[in-house]
RNA sequence: GCCCUCGUAGUGCAACGGAUAGCACGCAAGCCUCCGAAGCUUGAAAUGCAGGUUCGAUUCCUGCCGAGGGCACCA
């Protein structure tokens, strides 16, 4: 806990202890204290609406519960220099506001720890995303998927977590057989063969290169030799390939999973029979139509859902159910899945498994990511995966660069409609946020240079009650929230609260520059107790940029 | 038909159930003999409509209007 959070419960505490005091409830019927930041700065440090609250079980007027509280409240205990009632009863605290440079030592201190809480007290928990079909590139969706799903488990991480990141491989399914197929297809192209794609094929530039690919180094030795063998070889060929191309597509976009999970070793491993066997004792399977039938409307689904085809073959469901029980055998306590919205209506079937199986179904969370839409001269552009014609990832990140995509995706909550715009994002101009963020780390990193270079150093020795205008104080609060707005988004599921931090600490300190010089040789102590304090919201800076996959670069370049 | 998401300044987006609804672009006016002007300061401009819950609603609930998406013995 940092000194803002003590500050923070010193001063719930006391507005507890005071409404009891002055005899307005028991401490029973006091509501757990709600403290606000106000937006308004004549409106004090902290505000609590508790009389408000009280109003019902006091029995009195807002303004006179506030009286009274204010009344019993012992400022001694907490820094506070002046207490007001305000608007229909808040209560309004204006701290003193010296304690707060005690926040400077402790960051500078804990560096890139800076922002950690316990919060999440170690809760195990799993985050499964991407995890998009080994059968092409990665597209807009994924890219967003992938920088939702590795920013909340960054944060969540962060906020005292026990994260695991996890990548589901789809290699057992049709899809993984239409794709041999389209290899196939585009093989015999390449050796001038006529030869139509598959119905359902994939008919993406990198599979007419795997089909060439083929060609060059093996000739027509496939075209020869019996249909499953080259069936199988092109199955495993192309599973590799693709496997390959997505895991580097991911590193490069800062991307890493601790867990890649091959669905074909749940039929190896005999995984699927155990869950349907499971299922069957508890009494959720019926037989109908020569289909096996998972009965999951009475869990809360619209219909039943079929596991095991009329022909034999498995539904997608089965093994997926499988994979959400071996996840829960794993000790994970809650599985977030990270899914494209297209997934949407799958929820409440999985919901329904996994209490079919005997855990709470509230220990699958599904966070889903609408679609992207990308804009550029103010068109909309089309696309589709199907033909082949759509904007892959790593064409994304050619365009506007890695740390913008990264930026603009974590930007937005990962369940709205995201309108990308190209033209915004590739421009190195003011407009774009994260030039605005990255620009006042580089500009610290300027000043902390040419402070090295004329001498002036900060030591623990350091005089911080130097530190006392307005704009510094707006910046120490600014630095004091981190870790409560890490634990926050971490808890809320809404990693797109960290760029809207990131965005509040860069204005705030270009606020703070431009008001406050730094580096004065008028005024050495001055200078170094300013340069801690600079240095404190690098650090801070560059941590939060970190949780979005952002890179906080000392220079700004211009290309 | 059922389900989900979204309707907030001209545009793109914010806002633990709280006070005078923030921010950016654009528009208007200022700030570099001084640490990076990719910056700062000031101004004009908005909660789709109708009910309900609440001391208080952009937020929660219902209906309507509008935009997008999803609804398989495909994955």
């Amino acid at each position: 806990m940092n000194i803002v959070e003590q500050v923070q419960e010193k001063l719930k505490q006391e507005i507890k202890d005071a409404a009891v005091k002055a005899g307005l409830a028991t401490e029973e019927q006091i509501p757990s204290v709600v403290l606000e930041l106000p937006k308004e700065k004549s409106h004090g440090d902290y505000s609590t609406n508790m009389a408000m609250q009280l109003a019902r079980v006091a029995k009195k007027a807002p303004r006179a519960i506030a009286e009274a509280i204010i009344e019993n409240f012992d400022r001694s205990k907490a820094s506070i220099e002046k207490i007001e009632i305000a608007g229909p009863g808040f209560i309004n605290f204006y701290m003193d506001n010296a304690y707060l440079t005690e926040l400077i030592p402790v960051i500078l201190d804990a560096k890139e720890a800076y922002g950690e809480s316990d919060f999440g007290k170690n809760e195990k928990i799993q985050v499964e995303f991407v995890s998009a079909n080994p059968t092409g590139d990665l597209h807009l969706g994924h890219a967003r998927g992938a920088a939702v799903g590795d920013t909340l488990c960054n944060v969540l991480a962060k906020a005292g977590y026990d994260v695991s990141r996890e990548y589901y491989i789809n290699d057992a399914g049709n899809q993984i057989n239409n794709l041999a197929r389209s290899i196939e297809a585009r093989y015999f192209q390449a050796l001038g063969m006529v030869k139509p794609m598959p119905e359902d094929g994939y008919h993406g530039a990198d599979i007419i290169g795997i089909g060439k690919q083929l060609a060059e180094d093996y000739g027509d030795k496939y075209a020869t030799v019996a249909e499953d063998v080259r069936f199988g070889f092109f199955r495993e060929y192309g599973l590799k390939y693709e496997m390959a191309k997505l895991k580097e597509d991911l590193e490069n976009f800062r991307v890493r999973f601790d867990v890649w999970y091959s669905e074909t070793s749940l039929y190896k491993d005999g995984k699927i029979e155990e869950a349907l066997s499971e299922l069957k004792e508890r009494g959720h399977i019926f037989e109908e139509d020569g289909a096996t039938w998972f009965r999951s409307s009475a869990l809360g689904d619209d219909k039943d859902r079929v596991l095991i085809k009329q022909d034999g073959s498995f539904t997608y469901l089965l093994p997926d159910i499988a994979y959400h029980r071996n996840k829960l055998e794993r000790g994970f306590e809650t599985l977030i899945n990270v899914w494209g919205a297209d997934h949407h209506g799958y929820i409440p079937r999985m919901k329904a498994a996994i209490q079919a199986l005997g855990f709470n179904k509230e220990q699958l969370e599904v966070e889903i990511i609408q679609l992207v839409h990308l804009f550029k001269d103010g068109e909309k552009m089309k696309m589709s995966k199907r033909t082949g014609k759509a904007v892959t990832m790593r064409d994304l990140i050619d365009e506007v660069g890695l740390d913008a995509t990264r930026y603009f995706f974590a930007m937005r909550s990962a369940d709205t409609h995201l309108d990308f715009d190209l033209d915004l994002a590739v421009s190195q101009s003011n407009d774009n946020p994260v030039y605005y963020a990255q620009y006042a780390h580089a500009r610290i990193c300027s000043i902390l240079r040419q402070g090295e270079e004329s001498q002036i150093k900060y030591d623990e020795n350091v005089d911080f009650s130097l530190i006392s205008s307005e704009k510094e104080i707006e910046l120490l609060k600014k630095l004091g929230e981190f870790p409560q707005i890490i634990a926050d988004a971490a808890d809320k599921r809404m990693p797109h609260r960290m760029t809207n931090y990131i965005y509040e600490l860069a204005s705030t300190f270009h606020s703070f520059y431009n008001a406050d010089k730094v580096l004065d040789k008028e005024q050495p102590e001055r200078s170094k107790a300013r340069l801690a304090l600079v240095k404190t919201v690098q650090i801070t800076m560059k941590n939060a940029l970190a949780l979005i996959g952002v890179s906080a670069p000392e220079q700004m370049s211009r290309n």
